[in-house]
RNA sequence: GGGCGUAUAGCUCAGCCGGUUAGAGCGCGAUCCUGAUAAGAUCGAGGUCGGUGGUUCGAGUCCACCUACGCCCA
């Protein structure tokens, strides 16, 4: 029925056996095409332009193992496909490399049609190896993927597109970029940190704004009169964005001071005066910020008009209060450039927008015949600033030293630049996305309120459009002056427009640039040059990934919005955002109902793991070492998600160590005794094991006063079972009802942890009932394996076991789908080649386990808790007398503060007694004299009740002793009343429940106590104990004696021992337990005397010396 | 500069609605147990629960501020 279970097992090579049969038997594709419920789930793309890393293990992981979960619920999966994201400035930035390019230019000269077939071959550079792990790391998705490049996906974007434009949510304004005027390009803000630097020598120049008496749309028309002439003092150290400046900004609350300085009357912030001016200066008067608001001033130059711009000059030239200014350095004034760097500021307060300098990095002719016109503009500063001293509006200039960022291909400094950009109008939304996120269950929860939330919050419009070549093409045709637009929704509209096929047209630039057409009114239409932001794909994969509304309308409806998604954090501007974005603007509903939130991956130090520090863990380093199920059992069982983590290997093989092999070793335990008796679990077998090749009947002597621990024990728990077995007419115990409660909480537990996408309990539940099962049900039920009766006592302990193991096999599938597969296989019996009707062939095809409600028993399982914790203080009482287990002890005392821990206990004294190896277990109580007794409230109740009162209430408590006290403990445990006198005299009448009794250890014992439970172990060895005690110390000797002479489990022996030193002890033991002895060890003679030269011989320490042992087979 | 998160034993992490002696695993040392086990049990050393202040009868937990780190944004 079963195939043996190599201990030894080498879970890397278990796990390619596991590939090949999957491979062989079409499972992932039967997975794939199982189920009817649909459950819809969306697969974020990642790059194939990059190898596969570890934090791609640990987000498909978490996509998987729900996926998983689900199609073992009979879910259909809808969306488990793989998606590849193509598109986007990094693989153009990987060609340039591989090109030698140094920007924009460089592109244009080579030709954008090469450009873009080498990126689109760039994106499958990896292809290969991310299939190899996509397959290895068992994450089972559809090959037929989705890929952003693909002409549909792209007529999907243009129909979401025109969807935006017909409802005018797309518009044309400027977007401040760093640019470089020599590449002719925007850098990223990745490229711009590369060429950044600290220490730039720049001019600092003190620059006077004066003003013209009048103030805008007629503030405090007063001030402004009585302010005529006067100068508002700026500082700058960009003296070339001076023409465009558009405005002065100054802080709200902070007080202005207005001075006389050499005749001239400066404005400035009150505190930077003498930093600024000097001392020599006059105080005329204080303004607050707000005051000056609105003051118009004589702008220093005519900034140009952007093209087809016509700036609304009126608004400008004035006085703005802005959050932006700071009273650090400077004047407490700030001049704004919107051209230049302050476009948001200019947007927030109405400003135009004028520029002084044009894409190249040259002075405009159109701004004036100036001695600087022509000029690169870091040479134009200092002719800008002569020119300004020389109309008398220079207070002071000198040098500097800051930050400012440089381009990191050619060293030319960079510009904030304003450029024309396409938007998509979001902020109107931002009700319906701030509502639409109410609707997602984050995990972890705080992101949804936090991070995603004051994002949504804080919603600034989409710049949607990049000056780039590989992207989707935005679909907006317009003409020569830019007076008229359109956007394209499809190919067929295009087609329509241009008046021909265009067949099987390449939607990319350059291709789809020579598609224009002549519009009678409006001339010549040619597309506009941007591609989209490839966020903007990603984010419309719901749509595309099913070239909606093209084809598959029902499918789409289907699937939309998804039921779950899973990336890491970072993606809360990304991914999760742009899936929320397009969904709310286009549908009005969130686009995913459930979400986990990955936190990052660390290395062991904390740092991240990047290719610069040279700290990466590569997936197959640790998958070859370990295995692939001990690394996903890692990633969900070692802490939350959405934390970040640091990764060692050796974590990976401490959860190897602590979980799967205990698991597999349980495992492996009940196949070899299943099949040994050739027990099936359908109840036959089980007759055949017989004497002949186990121990013999030493485990089922029954009733001896040793060699009862295991079975003898379970079989005598107070609660009568025989036949009683629920429906299975088994023989149950307490022990085997005790596991298969235990069980059935946990299937129950771990569906309701999955139905809340809580992975991590889940797997800690787990975790912790693998080892229960394996450190306690079959630590405590080996000899009902063992011994040689098929009788229903043993049917119940292999239906018990099976039970779980198979009922284990199904609940961790989803999170390690290989050990669980071949656990599942071996135990259905596939693995030897039976095959049952009904049985599915694989655990990822059987259905997810259901809670059987008769076998949950949440007493019995506290139960059996409560004996577990005296177990545990016994052993410590016993560790802290230095008194082994194996010698034996008269008494054992207990007292439980809790009611049903002490019942617990009760009901399972004889486990408690076997255990620990005691002869009786007494229970401490009021009326014992034993013990003193202490109290204390319980502040769960008391807290609330009497607040204040508390600390007299614990001291008067405290203060109980001798008789008053062992009565009031009495009353306590009768669950009476309790009258307690207050050190003020007064009296309060307490809950039995209220307070709680401690017992204080009695004299002459051995003492553990905690969790309100106490463990008294009598110290006391009479000679029969300790003869008792030399007989099991001589038994364990006699085994490993045997084990070490190399003989077999069912060989039988003679047995010789001796000792000089404790020859009396030595024989007291044989003479009183010599029957044990034998039958124990399988001894078919005991002779006390030397060991003969052709037994095996160990020394052993025996009573306070040593002795011989020796053994021979016979 | 702003937002969010994190900070608990040498390491990795738990710790619920505020409650009595703050836990687990690993590592280290010691003892024990074992004819499934690469395991397990117990004990020990190791904690100013990042810091300061506050609320409260009571704070690892709630509040404020600060520090360090991470992510995102500017």
């Amino acid at each position: 029925m079963f195939k043996p279970v190599a201990t030894g097992v080498s879970f890397p090579q278990l796990e390619q056996e596991v590939l090949e049969w999957w491979g062989a038997e079409r499972i992932v594709a039967q997975s794939l095409a199982s189920g009817q419920k649909p459950f819809v789930f969306y697969e974020g793309p990642p790059t194939a332009n990059g190898r596969p890393g570890l934090h791609h293990v640990i987000s498909r992981a978490f996509k998987d193992i729900i996926l998983r979960y689900r199609a073992m619920q009979g879910y259909k999966i809808i969306g488990r496909r793989e998606g590849w994201d193509t598109h986007g400035l990094p693989v153009e930035i990987e060609v340039e490399k591989k090109l030698g390019f140094s920007g924009k230019p460089d592109i244009e000269r080579y030709g954008i049609a090469a450009f873009n077939k080498l990126c689109r071959e760039s994106v499958w550079e990896y292809i290969q190896e991310w299939k190899t792990f996509t397959q290895r790391i068992a994450y089972w998705v559809d090959e037929d993927g989705y890929y952003t490049y693909d002409n549909k996906y792209i007529e999907s974007l243009w129909w979401i597109f025109s969807q935006l434009w017909q409802r005018q949510l797309l518009f044309r304004d400027y977007k401040v970029t760093m640019h470089c005027p020599r590449c002719g390009t925007s850098l990223s803000d990745h490229e711009v940190s590369l060429g950044a630097r600290d220490d730039v020598d720049d001019p600092s120049v003190f620059i006077k704004f004066r003003l013209t008496g009048t103030c805008f749309r007629g503030d405090d028309a007063t001030l402004a009169a009585s302010l005529q002439g006067a100068c508002m003092l700026a500082w700058t150290t960009t003296p070339w964005t001076l023409p465009a400046n558009i405005a002065l900004a100054v802080q709200h609350g902070a007080t202005y001071a207005e001075v006389e300085h050499e005749g001239e009357r400066l404005i400035l912030a009150e505190s930077l005066v003498e930093r600024v001016v000097g001392a020599e200066v006059t105080l005329l008067r204080t303004f607050s910020g707000n005051e000056l608001v609105g003051l118009q001033y004589e702008p220093l130059f005519n900034g140009v008009p952007g093209a087809g711009d016509t700036p609304d000059l009126a608004a400008a030239y004035r006085v703005i209060a802005d959050e932006i200014v700071t009273l650090d350095d400077g004047t407490g004034v700030v001049h704004i450039a919107p051209a230049y760097g302050d476009l948001e500021v200019g947007r927030k307060h109405g400003l135009p927008t004028v520029f002084s300098v044009d894409l190249n990095g040259m002075v405009m002719a159109e701004l004036g015949a100036f001695p600087f016109t022509g000029k690169f503009f870091k040479e134009a500063d200092p002719e800008i600033t002569r020119n300004l001293k020389e109309r008398g509006l220079l207070l002071k200039s000198g040098r500097v030293r800051h930050y400012y960022p440089f381009c990191w291909r050619c060293n030319t400094p960079l510009l904030f630049y304003a450029k024309p950009s396409w938007y998509i109008r979001t902020t109107a939304f931002k009700p319906d996305l701030v509502a639409n996120n109410q609707q997602i269950h984050w995990v972890p929860e705080h992101i949804r309120d936090g991070r995603f939330g004051n994002w949504l919050a804080n919603n600034i419009d989409w710049a949607v459009s990049r000056e780039r070549y590989w992207g989707t093409p935005l679909p907006i045709w317009t003409n020569a002056d830019g007076s008229h637009m359109e956007c394209i929704g499809s190919l067929a509209e295009l087609e329509a427009k241009a008046g021909r096929s265009l067949g099987d047209l390449d939607l990319h630039r350059p291709y789809v640039d020579e598609v224009t057409w002549e519009d009678p009114q409006h001339g010549l239409m040619r597309r506009i040059p941007d591609v989209a932001d490839c966020w903007f794909d990603s984010g419309a994969m719901p749509v595309a990934q099913w070239h909606y509304p093209f084809e598959n309308q029902q499918l789409f409806e289907a699937s939309h919005p998804a039921d779950y998604i899973c990336e890491a954090v970072d993606q809360t501007r990304g991914w999760f955002y742009t899936l929320h974005a397009e969904s709310t603007l286009l549908f009005d509903r969130p686009a995913f109902h459930n979400v986990i939130c990955l936190g990052h991956i660390l290395d062991e130090h904390g740092q991240k793991m990047s290719k610069t520090k040279g700290n990466i863990v590569q997936p197959s380093e640790v998958i070859d070492a370990f295995g692939v199920d001990a690394l996903r059992w890692y990633l969900f069982a070692a802490a939350p998600p959405g934390n970040p983590r640091r990764f060692s290997l050796n974590l990976v093989n401490e959860s190897l160590r602590k979980f799967l092999l205990t698991l597999w070793n349980t495992y492996g335990f009940f196949v070899t005794y299943a099949q040994l008796d050739g027990w099936r679990p359908d109840g036959s077998g089980g007759e055949v094991g017989g004497e002949e090749a186990r121990g013999g009947d030493a485990g089922t002597r029954g009733g001896g006063e040793v060699g009862t621990r295991g079975g003898e024990a379970a079989g005598g728990g107070d609660v009568g079972t025989r036949g009683g077995g629920a429906a299975t007419g088994l023989a149950l115990q307490p022990i085997d009802r005790w596991a298969l409660a235990a069980l059935n909480g946990l299937v129950r537990d771990v569906t309701n942890d999955f139905e809340q996408y809580e992975v991590y309990p889940a797997a800690r539940r787990i975790e912790r009932f693998v080892d229960e099962l394996s450190n306690w049900y079959v630590r405590r039920n080996r000899r009902r394996f063992w011994k040689s009766e098929a009788d229903s006592d043993k049917q119940a302990a292999y239906h018990t076991l099976y039970t779980c193991l198979l009922t284990l096999a199904k609940l961790s599938a989803p999170f390690i789908p290989f050990v669980s597969e071949a656990i599942y296989r071996n135990l259905t019996g596939q693995a030897s080649g039976a095959v049952s009707a009904g049985v599915a062939q694989s655990v990822h095809l059987a259905a997810w386990p259901q809670v059987e409600a008769q076998y949950l028993d949440e007493g019995l399982v506290a139960d059996t808790a409560a004996l577990l914790a005296a177990v545990s203080l016994g052993r410590a009482a016993r560790k802290g007398a230095n008194l082994k287990v194996r010698q034996p002890l008269g008494e054992l005392w207990l007292r439980a503060s809790n009611p049903n821990a002490l019942a617990g206990v009760r009901r399972f004294e004889a486990d408690l007694r076997d255990e620990l190896n005691v002869k009786a277990v007494k229970y401490l109580e009021a009326s014992t004299a034993l013990v003193e007794y202490r109290f204390k409230p319980n502040l769960r109740l008391v807290g609330k009740k009497y607040g204040k009162q508390v600390p007299a209430l614990t001291a008067a408590l405290k203060a109980l002793e001798g008789e008053t006290a062992r009565s009031f403990a009495q009353r306590c445990e009768a669950g009476e009343t309790l009258e307690l006198q207050l050190a003020d005299g007064q009296t309060l009448t307490l809950l039995a429940a209220e307070v709680l009794v401690e017992s204080s250890a009695p004299a002459g014992f051995a003492v553990a106590e905690g969790d309100g439970m106490l463990v008294a172990l009598s110290t006391v060895v009479t000679p029969e104990l300790r003869l008792e005690g030399a007989a099991r110390d001589l038994v364990r000797s006699i085994q490993d004696a045997r084990k070490s002479a190399g003989l077999a489990i069912a060989d039988r022996i003679a047995l010789y021992l001796h000792s000089a030193d404790e020859a009396e002890l030595l024989g007291q033991t044989v003479a009183t337990w010599g029957d044990y002895l034998r039958t124990e060890t399988l001894a078919t003679s005991v002779t006390i005397g030397p060991v003969p030269s052709d037994a095996h011989r160990e020394s052993i320490e025996f009573g306070a010396g040593q002795a011989e042992v020796g053994v021979k087979k016979g």
